[in-house]
DNA sequence: GATGAATGAGGATTCATTCAT
DNA sequence: TATGAATGAATCCTCATTCAT
């Protein structure tokens, strides 16, 4: 699954680097051209998922040329790893939006989980995509991860230093968190939309807040 | 990631069902073919993922000849499905072991999840291939993770009527864990092995038991 | 298509040479054995084609094992020959029961048509087999035409001599009332029976007796 | 054997229809290389038959790299298709230009099986390609039969209205007539062409004009 | 820039036939 | 004889990528 889903309060450091080829479109006709592939890449991608899509379906969803795709991309490889940049980029800028450092540490984590939730079910092409990176590029879908993780990380470090949460954290809880986040994302967003999200967030984070243990 | 592999204190109840085709061995010779062939595609598989495996290579790891394959499965999509099975049985058998019903809920939990962590960090190949699921075949990968948290939910539930854990357990509680687990496995026994299966399972174990909020 | 079939009047000259091979068998079981494997390859020739129909098929129809389909035969080619062979005797046995030398030239004609109308009704898969050896062993196809119009040619030769027939016969008017019968005989006895083989052969009859020209 | 083969006096109703699939060559160049695919298409499967063709020795004869072959059809049996289709028109365009109405019903018959059996022992590969598509492609088979015979029924009954063939005529007349041909032209024509077509004509056409009944 | 034809390596699958038991 | 496992040549088809216009 996408570290960048799994944390949508992340900050926009941004692994995004449009600059990967020499490809860069130098008149509007081209940038617009090059825009047309992505989203029908989008598309493609999302549905068919990246084996069975083809760079002949991507050019006809676009309405390009299959020659026009090569003009902008070196590879089916290379629009991959531009749009799961771009995706990662959306899901961070959608994050963004409801950081808010006035948020109690765990109370934090909350909202950004219940974010997260709305806007997986919203997008679930880009769930998809992201999450097929582990075996299409899995250095990409690595760094992902453990870029997330780390965002999670400071953010509880903080809360920490606050004496919002225990100050024994360590790297672990992080992933732990990040694992529940996306777990809960695929049932009860891609999978499903039978819950409300802030019901399945307010779940989690109970166990957060108290754990599992009968209260006294 | 595998629900199997995320519960390894699985019961046997099994989604195991090897009589898929017509083509089982009717010999002790033929039996003996069929498993090299299946430990073969284990290999190929989790090194090359399923995309980049070919029938080919599996039938030279397996020392066999190319038709052979045929004897014994349809096609690589076959030989997938019947690997997964093989392997999600495998990983319940190792997780069954572990099982004992005289330990208190939670304690059973950071047991299961340190075999898991134990059995993943040992093959590292299943967890791909289980992995891998989701995009191969996705009905399989989705009961196997929603038996999984079942089994997870149910094990709390029994947990919860004893007085050992809150009495408002629920589904989301299961897929909370199973996600912990499978996203530590990935990071701490995957990945890497830097830290101890047991400390790693004592961090995860102690959200469960009193979540984050710092100890009065 | 058939030869024979097209001449179910047909004398007992025999293409037909069991003997083909040294596989001949030498028990009664084995006589057994070969007579079912030809029955399924009967079945499977007429009911796939002989480019569709496989040896594992024939086998299973046959309820033997794949490798006793070598005990008895040298190979696909050498079954379907051997089959041919088979349903030719068949086809020319059941036309001979309806020879009879008193008959009048062309009353002989109308009788044969007839019988082969209802032959042909009656074992399609015969038809289908025999005519399908145009392209799989054109020289027995060829041979099963030229005996079958000359075993015509004879007999208008005959009735030539009685007075019976026009004295100019040649071999041409022999293939021309060949392909009159086989003709009739998909339309009328293998795509439909929508028709009484009586009245089609009266018809084809009408055509030898008198031509076409309207009556005076 | 061809319907169509068998009715060279066929007006240009056509069954031809080649915009069978989205693969329809967009410029000239493409134009080209299509048609030099079924040039050795042609030639593929007049000399080695359907069965043993292959799509490899298609585009070795047409010159082209393998993967072209796919640029312009979507598998052997459609090019198969096309090239029948492309076949029959060929004939059948043949035919027409042998069509004079102001012929005599027989007269016109003698000219049709004269003109086809020169069509036939020229272009032999096509014989057989059509004829073989009773095994590869039965629909088209019997549809180009069907409307064959339809085409010499309605001829005969014309004449019948003009008196100038019998008035009891129907379609079973018609199957006779192709059938006649269709051996005639098997035999004289694409086997030996020891005789002389329009001899060949004469004697099926003395059959259609007075029977074989000794001359009072 | 845009277009679409051409390329060919690569891979899955079939099945007649052989052979050891 | 019967059995069924093993073999591998043969073939269709896909599709990312290149290139001429």
């Amino acid at each position: 699954m996408a570290p960048a889903s799994a944390d949508p309060a992340a900050d926009p450091v941004a692994v995004t680097s449009d600059k990967i080829s020499d490809k860069a479109p130098r008149t509007e006709r081209g940038r617009k051209t090059r825009q047309k592939l992505l989203d029908a890449a989008a598309s493609e991608f999302g549905e068919r998922g990246f084996h069975e899509a083809s760079i002949t379906s991507i050019t006809q969803r676009a309405g390009t040329a299959l020659g026009s795709f090569y003009t902008y991309f070196d590879s089916k490889d290379e629009i991959y790893r531009a749009l799961v940049d771009h995706l990662s980029s959306r899901v961070r800028e959608a994050a963004r939006e409801s950081r808010r450092s006035d948020l109690e540490a765990l109370e934090a984590e909350r909202v950004a989980l219940t974010n997260f939730l709305n806007f997986a079910g919203t997008h679930k092409e880009i769930y998809r995509i992201i999450d097929e990176c582990e075996f299409v590029d899995p250095a990409t879908f690595r760094t992902h991860y453990e870029s997330t993780a780390q965002r999670i990380f400071e953010r509880l470090g903080e809360g920490a230093r606050k004496g919002e949460v225990r100050a024994d954290i360590e790297e672990a809880h992080a992933w732990a968190i990040m694992g529940m986040n996306v777990f809960l994302g695929l049932r009860y967003a891609v999978w499903s939309q039978e819950r409300d999200p802030a019901e399945v967030a307010e779940i989690a984070n109970s166990i957060l807040r108290g754990g599992l243990l009968p209260r006294p």
